[in-house]
Order: C-alpha cells, then structure tokens, then sequence
DNA sequence: TCAAAAGTGTTGGCTATACACCCATGG
DNA sequence: CCATGGGTGTATAGCCAACACTTTTGA
C-alpha cells in the first residue's frame, strides 16, 4: 500500500429536526462510546467505505443515535480538510445534513442529545468547528433548497412553525405577515386550512404539493 | 490493508480565468497523457495525499496546465462521489475553483486549453459533468464572495469587463448602469479614474483597496 | 367580554429594471 | 463632426420591513 494515496474520509452529519411542541430546531449529537473523545459529545460519523456513497455513509452514521425514524433527507454542506482534526491520523470529513421528521425529546431520541441549534458546546475532534461552520450555512438553504425546507418543516406546518424555524436558522427576526407572502409565492406550498391552537386564532397551515 | 476503510480521493480543479482582451471568461482543460481517457480533454486532478491540504492538492493539480502563472486564490465547490466516476475504482472528488489571473492566450497558456466558460465539451472521467454542475455555482460567488470576486477581475477591472464577466457567469444580462450601482456598494471597491478606450468614451476603473 | 395569538391591510423605503439622454474619445 | 461606446439621470414596479388594525379562539 502506497499510504500516501490512500486517504481516511469521514462523514460527519448535522442531524436536525424541528421540535413543533416547543417550536425549537435542534440538531442530534451522541456521546462517543469509544476511544478517542470517549465518553465527549459528538456528531455522528463514520469512515466512508470504499466505493459508498457519501448518501449510504451518512445513513450508516446516524445508525450511532439509535432512532426509530430514518433521515426524510440528506445533502451535502462542505469538506473539511484540517489534517490534526483526528488524533489517530489525517483525515478527510465530508459534512453533510440529515433532516429527521419530528421527535419526541426523551421518548423518540433515546440516549441521543439534542441541543437547540443555537446552542454549541464543547465537541468531539474538530466539530465544534464543523458545527459552527456548517449551520452558517442553513440560511442560504432554507426556503430556497426545497427537499431541505420540506424535510425541516415536515409535510404540514403552521405560519408560527416558519416563523420559529426561520428565526433560529437565519438568527434575525422575521414578520409573520411578510413571511406568509413569502411563503405564498413558493412553489408546491399551499395554504391548508388551520391548525387548532391553545388561547388564540387558529394559525395557518401551510401543506406541501 | 483493509481496503474497504481507505479511499482514493482527487481534487478536480475548475481554473478560471478573465481574458480582458476579449472580454471573456474561460476555464482550463489539459489533454490526458497517459490512460485513462489518454489524450482526452480533462480538467487538472490529482490524487489528494494522506494529511495533504486541499487547496496544496489543487495547487499540484494545476501544475498539469504546464502554466507559469500561479492561481491568486483557490475555494471549494463540491464534493461528487459517484463511484463509477473514475474506471480505475471508486474514488471521491472534491471539485475546487482556482483563478489566474488574464492569460495571453496561446503565449501564456502553453498546451493548455482554455475554452469559454459556456462552452462543455465532451471531457474524460465524469469532468463534463462536473464542469455543468459546478459552473452553476459560480453566480452565487460573483460580487458575494470577495477572494473569488476580486481574484477573476483583478486588482483593477472596467465597468465593461464587470458586465461581461457577470453576464458570462451568471448567463443573465445586467445593465451596465445598474451594476456599477451595484459595486459603489461593495465594500473594498473603488472608482479608480478611467481607462484608455477604443473608440469610446473611457470606462470607469475599479480598484479594490 | 377579555386576553392571547394570528391574520390582513397599508405605508414608506429601498432595490431592480429599463430606458432616455448626455458625454468623451478616435477617426 | 460623426460614429462608437460608456456614463448619468429618471420613472416605474416590485419587494421588504414595519406597524396598525382586525379576526378568531379559549377562558
């Protein structure tokens, strides 16, 4: 084996998903069971197999948080490169998010952690970085990559939902009057009756095409 | 080896350049020397090292262009993990921009070839596919990301050649007097006088501080 | 009937677009 | 002095942020 040829790639995935109880998008970490960082919060990842797709890989690293549910989609967010991000040796991390239909905190996520997605403490390797890095770039996906924006938002949500997911994805305020006619002019987005609501008028529920 | 854990991983670089003589915009493509796609047309790509920088990666990839010049700046585009993609086995590819600055065409580029940037022809590997996806993301770093920007025009450019390569990239027209609207409010630019024109009026001269 | 929550309407400002017109240069 | 190419000004439309106001519900 020529070793200079050979490399370690990683994925490592930002498993998100928005919580409609408390209106909150977190992301999904898991405490490393084995050496290195053991016992230190991390993102799941895996070693990509040769000839796998980065796809399958990402799928094969959420299996760490031990969920029911399976990711409704997946996408690539940027590479990283630093060579001492792993202590057993260089190595290449492609970052990717994975958007899961909502959970239920405790009873759907195990022994997996979910901290708001403004909320970063203190990881495993280089994932502080990647995290902070990568959710810099959720704004530009939102609302605008749809297979992202419908898998975050599920099939059903309500103006309050896109107003609480936009506000901590883009961290700034938005108006709900002028979100909702953003939302009017998406594709596929159609309005859907209301929800029941508790002590006040009923949001509008938005349905995907 | 267990050689389902390492994997090759190249770097494919998009080198970019603006030739202000003719006012376009250009990408780089070498002819392969040796199997596979011997002789075919091919963007520079290398093997990545184990604990090699990308960006080093890219930098001895566009060695291949045989090019006096170096690239002023080099970023990220996207990582393609088709297996198929390479016939010796499955590999990744991270795709990497890489701007020159303007090259004399035939004087500085040697046996490289550098056709118009809305010009694919057929390339070896998945190349021709990773020219169309690639160049698709190149508007979203026009006049947004600034070592991307200010690496294609140059330390200073016309107004003329703003419009030019905005409309190459980007495949859209822009009205010359709305876009230098557009650069007064870049930060880091500035009108620099006017330069020699012929058979005209002068264009305005941008300059980044 | 009140408070809470959310929708609707309206305004002002900013940006984009398009166009008309004016200006500087070379021949 | 004319053709060429580029700058400048302006009108219009659209979009966005902000805010006031109205509507719907539960208590």
């Amino acid at each position: 084996m020529t070793d200079t040829i050979f490399s370690v790639v990683t994925v490592d995935v930002l498993p998100l998903t928005y919580d409609p109880d408390g209106q909150v998008v977190r992301y999904g970490l898991h405490r490393r069971p084995a050496p290195p960082f053991e016992g230190e919060l991390a993102l799941p990842g895996v070693v990509v197999h040769s000839g796998e797709r980065l796809e399958a890989a990402a799928r094969r690293a959420v299996d760490k948080l031990h969920l029911r549910a399976d990711p409704v989609a997946l996408g690539q967010l940027r590479t990283f490169d630093e060579p001492s991000r792993d202590p057993r040796g260089p190595s290449l991390s492609v970052a990717m998010w994975a958007a899961y239909p909502s959970l239920r905190m405790g009873e759907d996520t195990g022994d997996s952690l979910w901290p708001e997605i403004a909320d970063l403490p203190a990881l495993a390797f280089d994932h502080t970085a990647i995290v902070a890095t990568t959710r810099e770039l959720l704004p530009a996906l939102l609302w605008q990559d749809m297979p992202f924006t419908r898998a975050i938002t599920g099939e059903r949500f309500t103006a309050t939902d896109a107003v609480a997911i936009t506000r901590q994805l883009t961290r700034h305020d938005v108006h709900r009057a002028n979100l909702n006619r953003a939302l009017a002019r998406i594709p596929g987005l159609a309005q859907a009756g209301t929800a029941p609501a508790a002590g006040g008028r009923p949001p509008k529920v938005w349905a995907w095409a």
